[in-house]
DNA sequence: CCATTCGCTCAACAAGTGATGACTCAACGA
DNA sequence: TCGTTGAGTCATCACTTGTTGAGCGAATGG
């Protein structure tokens, strides 16, 4: 089974971005080494950049994230489902852009983006006054609930199954969906 | 007025750990330099170094709380309450603090105890099943608020009054108040 | 089969980092 | 007054970082 060469480097820019992925997610764009990356993938540290031109490209090109989501339903239920999807195993380059949000400009402007993405996606389902403004509120709801469980891992969400969060959660979600002022 | 020994000391020490506290609430552990600290602050590298013995004493001693809150009265309104003075202005060092949380181990670990402390302390005036779980997700709801109000800038919450942040999430937060198996 | 492409590695550089130790000089106290 | 203390500085070390350019060797294609 001899590689051929086209497959040899899909492979192993595979291999890289699965790297980087990873360490990004856990770590942080700072604390991640170029070489940190190229020894998890087993490549040379030159390799990556030879590909990824520097470290911030290989860090937009791991967090660029794979399909866009379908169009909204329920919108309680959906951003629900966004949390037991995200509560169950949220993917890797969503991780490494939130964990790195804070503290990398670059990536706080993916997440500004991403977020405001989201809220507008919420708001085109809401009806009455302050409709930008609730789903703002409840984008930063699952936010804070997203980063308590899978950055901060937070011991008492550790062990708790994301449906009786997700129970919990739907009647304060429900009360920034209806209008406040009908 | 030819400043003593010790006041002069405890002048300095007060503005490189002023200059601390605002760089790392800026630019979180990692981007800040002792150098950077240490030009902000008009003193020499070296002798923050003196001082503070590491760059992690430093953040240690830069995110230590100056006062512990009060006991409290009504959850909901206690929590807004912080929500309200969080949204003016939250002090330096806890903005330091929840900026490195997501990044730098030791700054996630004291992130940890003061969720835990505040989830805790909001358990204890809470009544019904899953009390602690309900405290965790009213903290990280305004975990959630804060994070996208001071650190993201996200906007939309710019320019609101967090009165009438406060106003949309009372209902919301009532919610995870209430027994939710009465 | 042979020249060429190209995936990949090796060695090294320049910049910046936290940290150290010798030193200067003004405040202190007997 | 004068030796001592201690706040503050200077030069520098040891190390890590992202990044670069020359080179090796195997797949490629004519």
């Amino acid at each position: 089974m001899t590689l051929s060469r086209a497959e040899r480097r899909a492979e192993t820019d595979g291999r890289i971005l699965d790297a980087a992925r990873r360490l990004f997610a856990e770590r942080g764009y700072e604390r991640t080494t170029i070489r940190s990356v190229a020894s998890a993938a087993r490549v040379d540290p030159a390799l990556i950049m030879q590909r990824f031109t520097s470290k911030q490209h290989l860090f937009d090109r791991a967090v660029q994230p794979a399909g866009s989501p379908g169009p909204a339903a329920d919108p309680v239920e959906e951003v629900l489902g966004t949390l037991g999807w995200k509560l169950g195993e949220l993917p890797p380059e969503s991780l490494a852009m939130l964990r790195s949000m804070l503290t990398h400009p670059e990536a706080a402007a993916s997440a500004r983006s991403a977020l405001t993405a989201q809220i507008g996606r919420l708001e085109a389902s809401l009806d009455g006054t302050d409709a930008r403004l609730r789903a703002t509120l409840i984008t930063l709801v699952m936010l804070g609930v997203t980063i308590g469980h899978q950055l901060l891992h937070l011991e008492e969400l550790r062990d708790t199954p994301p449906e009786e969060i997700a129970g919990l959660l739907r009647p304060s979600l429900q009360a920034l969906t209806a209008d406040p002022a009908p």
